[in-house]
RNA sequence: GGCCGGUUCGUCUAGUGGUUAGGACGCGAGAUUCUCAUUCUUGAAACAGGGGUUCAAUUCCCCUACUGGCUACCA
């Protein structure tokens, strides 16, 4: 049989990693098993679904490669948007209604709470009314122009076992289920249990992977498949995903929303990376899978029971490792992308930001410098900006003393002047040819005057960057221009002569 | 409170009735390097506690503790 997987989320907040991780899990097993993945939108809470966070769910999928064979309208059993489907609830829960298996609930406020923070549930008033008091109660609703909720006979004792996919088997006995669930609200509208087991059915779902929070619901859901006479799905309970306080993420407080992680400069297959080793594992050793890789190894069984707290440290590491694996050319996209966010004007009117070449070389003069795409553009500020002299001779002092640039000035010069290109270069290889040029003639300049080549390094970078800590300073020096350099170590030197 | 789940380094995890309990992130130290990184070497770091069963338990069973989820006309 073929398998049918679902992700069935309610669009009620952003997605985040516990989400994703849901979906992709479903992902793969259904991909797998060359099985179907269905997106179903659970929109039954019409005061908190909005379509910004369908949106939202779409688009998350859409950047992490993530494809459904069947959603909202597309499909042999569209809609796929519950909303949409009312009738279809209403319809089913007549006929539970028919069998004796729901009853309508016109005892339902304020019973439900006692007042300490005990829940105690419903009290089942309303199961056993007799013929007078149910019309008594239809009168009065008719008057106030109201209509009675549904509610789901549970039985009253009896066992009910779960064969579960990850947490194997689960027991429970009716008298501890929450007493007799609401199906069908007052506004007509099917609350996630009935919802999600006539579509789950509807739908052909063989297999149902779904967050640990569901687990105490579940009794409801096998005995409504029992009170239709229908054949529950396969479920998987996963582990819960935790924040780093330990707690559930929670949507609401939109912690580590996928479409904010993307957003942040960490790529796709980071995410699908670490999100699928978010309580699974392949072996003692292998860190790194890509999409093809899971779907082949996907295996159920290895399926942690216990709940994993999501850790952003390692997040930035795969990050990293996927950075330094990218292509250069790649590369170079996202940091003109970067670039033209950041610095807006003046690297859009700059020669560099049409130089394919220039912004590879950037791209290897950073790659291991960084986590995150983000972190990219404060690294070549000093291509866009040109830093402030005062600044830069305030560092020196803290450095050592600026008597060095001052003295050494006119060989550094003389080897720059002889040395740089006349116009610019900025492929890479290139780039670090002439470096080494400037490199080996520095050296030797430096052994001359028994100078530190470090030292003289540190001034140029600080000199031209106005930073301490910068990609190496010579490539960056060949993608300055000889131009560039040379004015700035005049200037340089005129302004310290002027102190 | 009740029900249900979970518990191996700080975190993600591997693993087994007999192991020096393995790996990864992070952290510490050292080496390489023009700074910062990268890279390499290396160090510290865990079987929640108590009872059983057993020649032997981190591993199997029970209890306790802790932790999380659910206990909604939210999903």
């Amino acid at each position: 049989m073929k398998h049918r997987l679902r992700y069935a989320p309610s669009p009620t907040g952003t997605q985040h990693i516990g989400g994703m991780r849901t979906l992709l899990f479903n992902y793969l097993f259904a991909r797998h098993n060359k099985g179907n993945i269905v997106l179903r939108i659970e929109d039954t809470d019409t005061s908190r679904s909005k379509q910004e966070y369908i949106d939202d769910i779409l688009a998350c999928a859409k950047a992490l490669s993530i494809s459904f064979d069947e959603l909202l309208q597309d499909g042999p059993y569209a809609p796929y948007i519950q909303s949409q489907r009312t009738d279809i609830y209403q319809h089913h829960c007549q006929k539970l209604l028919d069998l004796d298996k729901a009853y309508y609930c016109y005892t339902s406020q304020n019973r439900q709470y006692e007042d300490s923070d005990v829940r105690l549930g419903y009290d089942r008033s309303s199961r056993d009314l007799s013929k007078d008091e149910i019309k008594r109660y239809q009168e009065e609703y008719r008057k106030k122009n109201m209509r009675p909720v549904v509610r789901l006979k549970m039985p009253l004792e009896g066992n009910c076992i779960l064969h579960d996919g990850i947490v194997e088997t689960v027991q429970w006995n009716y008298k501890d289920v929450s007493p007799d669930p609401i199906l069908l609200k007052q506004d007509g509208m099917p609350t996630y249990h009935l919802a999600n087991v006539v579509d789950d059915h509807l739908m052909n779902i063989t297999d149902v992977f779904r967050s640990q929070e569901w687990l105490s619901s579940s009794p409801i859901h096998l005995f409504l498949y029992s009170a239709f006479e229908w054949t529950p799905p396969k479920y998987y309970h996963l582990p819960l995903v935790l924040g780093e306080d330990g707690k559930k993420l929670s949507k609401r407080y939109g912690a580590m929303g996928v479409h904010e992680l993307l957003k942040k400069g960490y790529l796709p297959q980071t995410l699908i990376n670490a999100i699928a080793l978010l309580g699974w594992s392949y072996d003692e050793r292998s860190e790194f899978f890509t999409m093809e890789h899971l779907i082949r190894l996907f295996d159920v069984s290895a399926i942690s029971k216990s709940p994993a707290v999501f850790n952003m440290k390692k997040l930035d590491w795969f990050n990293q490792h996927y950075i330094q694996e990218m292509e250069r050319g790649a590369l170079a996209l996202l940091i003109r992308e970067q670039c033209e966010q950041q610095y807006g004007k003046s690297f859009i009117g700059s020669s560099w930001a049409q130089d394919e070449k220039f912004l590879q070389s950037c791209a290897e003069l950073v790659r291991s410098r960084i986590h995150t795409v983000q972190e990219i553009s404060p690294l070549l500020d000093f291509f866009f900006k040109i830093p402030n002299i005062e600044h830069s001779i305030d560092m020196f002092q803290e450095k050592f003393s600026r008597n060095l640039v001052k003295m050494q000035y006119k060989g550094i010069n003389d080897i720059v002047s002889s040395l740089l290109p006349e116009c610019a270069v900025t492929d890479y290889e290139e780039v670090l040819a002439y470096a080494k040029r400037v490199e080996t003639e520095l050296r030797r300049f430096c052994q001359e005057r028994q100078c530190s080549f470090g030292k003289v390094l540190m001034s140029l970078r600080i000199v031209l960057t106005g930073s301490s800590n910068t990609p190496p300073i010579l490539p960056i020096l060949v993608l300055l221009g000889k131009k560039r350099v040379k004015d700035t170590i005049n200037k340089t030197k005129d302004y310290i002569d002027a102190l």
